[in-house]
RNA sequence: GGGGCGGUAGCUCAGUCGGUCAGAGCAGAGGACUCAUAAUCCUUGGGUCGUGGGUUCGAGCCCCACCCGCCCUACCA
């Protein structure tokens, strides 16, 4: 039994997400800590919606909205997507809490006493009208090398050349037109050379664990011989207050610093609520409790670099040395899983373009386990992965309902037609312990597999195991055993496959909890066996310290009932009605009608 | 431009240390069966493992070059 840290990356709130969003952080983080509950670990789950920067004040602008109003908007939708997903999180919160500002102005204060914060003038761009920075990315102009009219503020893409925003000719704010200004202006750089040494030696030790996803550290190896001090504040009106600037309310920390120390806020938030306000540190500074992160491959950077590089200056663990903050010598991540990215068809999803399949849709269509099936079984787990409306109805057909419903079906079926409940068995044969050995390797097996990541092998792995069970009813042949004298067969084959269904359940419950929970009400069982979060509306904490939040809606639960990962056996007598399927085969034409739907 | 990943049967992909590695699932074909959401079970198909070199007794797996696709390139979350 140890702790484990499940921090998922925090989407961000400027509006609904789509399912390549869940397919990168979400699903696999809940399988997961799913099964790390199942095989008797202490997990801690946590993330939130990340709030600031700039893109949600630009989104907030065009929809006439203030970024308040977007991001209690954009908050209220994802909890609710994510939470009909099933997503366990032991705490969804947001970064605009005042628990949250607190936390991060500490980590600011504790990175700044240890000498990683420098001061540092710099040319940067700002939209006249508004004052606030203007990212690269929204300047465009005319390229200086090829004078193509169109190129970025930090490449042109018609030449490939490099450039900076102050080279263009022409600039104009991609937001508005307007010309942006480049003024000279002070901010808090974190020094990345200064623990450059500390996230080697750290990053060579995971390389040695091999444990990390191959591209996910050379990236992370590469990036750090560039490293250079970067930015941690930004002329901009909505983000946290800067400690010891409150002099200077247009400057605020810089979206990343504090989104990624969402994990240790939310880690406290949770403590807190729970009324242990010390409990998180079980999680953070115990040098045994094992933390993986879970995001898209977009992130690899925040998590790999400038997380763990906060995390050391706030321990004093850089060059300039230092002393731990008020938290303690906090642990840096044990992993760092990235997924890749799923496409739609052969793009990407554009949310702009309407080339996008919104979660809250694929929830209200077609439930929140053929799409976790979907993700577990071909999701971009190390390589890009392609979503087809075709592919989904394949697999949801072919592997969800015909190799899984229907071994539940057909076996729920027989047993409540020849015995009306769980019937006791009669001796064992060969075939009926072999099919239960193999049932029961399929805990190791599988397990071993979601441990490491590899939920794609590990679900089908398990859907193996169900295609044995399946095989078994095919060779014994029950539905044959019709005479009185072939009673006890009939008895001890429909247990052995009732017990085969109940631990392949179990095997998938991690995958498809909602579909587990329908299972074992199939069996006879009662009540949630799988714990499902719930949404809790709750009144902030510190309603003084953060931006103006009174209560909000997070995502919580009580898991401490999740069965364990071993064969459970079922009980003789346990009445079995007729079974209703648990799963819907979706006809073909929903393939034509989802393609119409795009255009 | 720099960095990374990938290019294996019609489709989606596995292939850890180089030597039963040429595979799985789906689709297709044939057969069996009928308890089940026309589900299930069995059999089957042969793809010069992107291209061209090289190392080796032996290479999808190592090296070099090239072609193609995708991602990242840091104040875009």
């Amino acid at each position: 039994m140890s702790r484990v840290l499940s921090a998922v990356a925090w989407p961000y709130a400027n509006g609904p997400r789509h399912i390549g969003h869940v397919a990168g952080f979400g699903v696999p983080s809940d399988v997961f800590s799913r099964y790390m509950r199942m095989a008797g670990h202490d997990v801690l789950m946590v993330s939130g919606t990340d709030e600031h920067g700039t893109p949600i004040l630009v989104t907030a602008d065009k929809e006439g909205k203030t970024a308040r109003e977007l991001a209690d908007e954009s908050n209220r939708v994802i909890v609710e997507d994510l939470h009909g997903l099933g997503l366990s999180y032991d705490l969804f919160t947001r970064t605009t809490t005042g628990n949250h500002y607190r936390v991060v102005q500490e980590m600011f204060r504790t990175c700044l006493r240890n000498g990683y914060m420098v001061e540092q003038t710099s040319l940067s761009a700002i939209s006249p009208s508004t004052g606030r920075t203007l990212p690269d990315r929204y300047i465009e102009g005319t390229c200086p090398i090829c004078k193509y009219a169109d190129a970025r503020g930090d490449q042109c893409d018609n030449c490939g050349n490099q450039l900076d925003p102050t080279d263009l000719v022409d600039p104009r704010s991609k937001i508005n037109g307007e010309t942006p200004q480049f003024v000279e202006t002070q901010h808090w750089f974190l020094d990345l050379p200064a623990v450059a040494d500390a996230l080697g030696e750290w990053l060579d030790g995971r390389e040695a664990s091999g444990t990390w996803r191959p591209n996910v550290i050379k990236f992370s190896q590469n990036i750090l011989e560039e490293i250079r001090p970067r930015a941690m504040t930004r002329d901009i009106d909505w983000g946290i207050p800067v400690p010891g600037w409150e002099d200077q309310p247009t400057k605020r920390l810089y979206v990343w610093f504090d989104a990624v120390i969402g994990y240790l806020s939310a880690s406290i938030e949770w403590a807190r609520r729970l009324g242990e306000p010390e409990k998180w540190r079980e999680w953070w500074t115990d040098a045994e409790a094992e933390s993986f992160y879970f995001m898209g491959k977009d992130n690899i950077v925040f998590h790999s670099q400038i997380w763990p590089a906060e995390l050391l200056a706030h321990n004093g663990a850089g060059s300039r040395g230092g002393e731990p903050g008020a938290y303690g010598v906090l642990n840096l991540p044990t992993e760092v899983v990235s997924s890749e990215f799923l496409t739609f068809g052969d793009a990407q999803f554009s949310t702009s373009r309407g080339h996008v399949i919104y979660v809250r849709d694929m929830l209200e269509r077609y439930g929140p386990d053929p799409l976790r099936y979907f993700i577990c079984a071909a999701g971009p787990e190390t390589s890009d992965a392609a979503f087809t409306w075709a592919d989904f109805v394949t697999r949801n057909n072919s592997e969800l309902v015909a190799g899984w419903g229907n071994l539940v079906n057909r076996t729920a079926t027989m047993v409540a037609k020849s015995f009306g409940e769980i019937p006791a068995a009669g001796p064992l044969e060969e075939v009926d312990e072999a099919v239960l050995a193999t049932v029961r390797g399929g805990f190791e097996s599988v397990g071993s597999l979601v441990e490491r990541h590899r939920l794609r092998a590990a679900i089908a792995e398990a859907m193996r195991v169900v295609g044995e069970v399946n095989k078994y009813l095919t060779v014994t042949e029950p539905y044959k055993m019709k005479d009185e004298s072939q009673r006890e067969r009939l008895a001890t084959v429909l247990h052995v496959a009732l017990q085969c269904v109940s631990d392949c359940n179990t095997l998938l419950a991690p995958f498809l909890p909602h579909a587990a929970n329908k299972v074992h009400a199939v069996l006879g069982g009662e009540g949630e066996l799988f714990p499902m979060p719930r949404i809790e509306q709750v009144d902030e904490l510190e309603p003084d310290s953060g931006a103006g939040l009174t209560s909000y809606p997070v995502i919580t639960g009580d898991y401490s009932a999740t069965p364990r990962w071993e064969p459970r056996p079922v009980v003789v007598g346990t009445p079995i009605a007729k079974p209703t399927p648990v799963f819907t085969k979706l006809d073909p034409s929903v393939v034509e009608e989802e393609l119409a739907r795009l255009s």
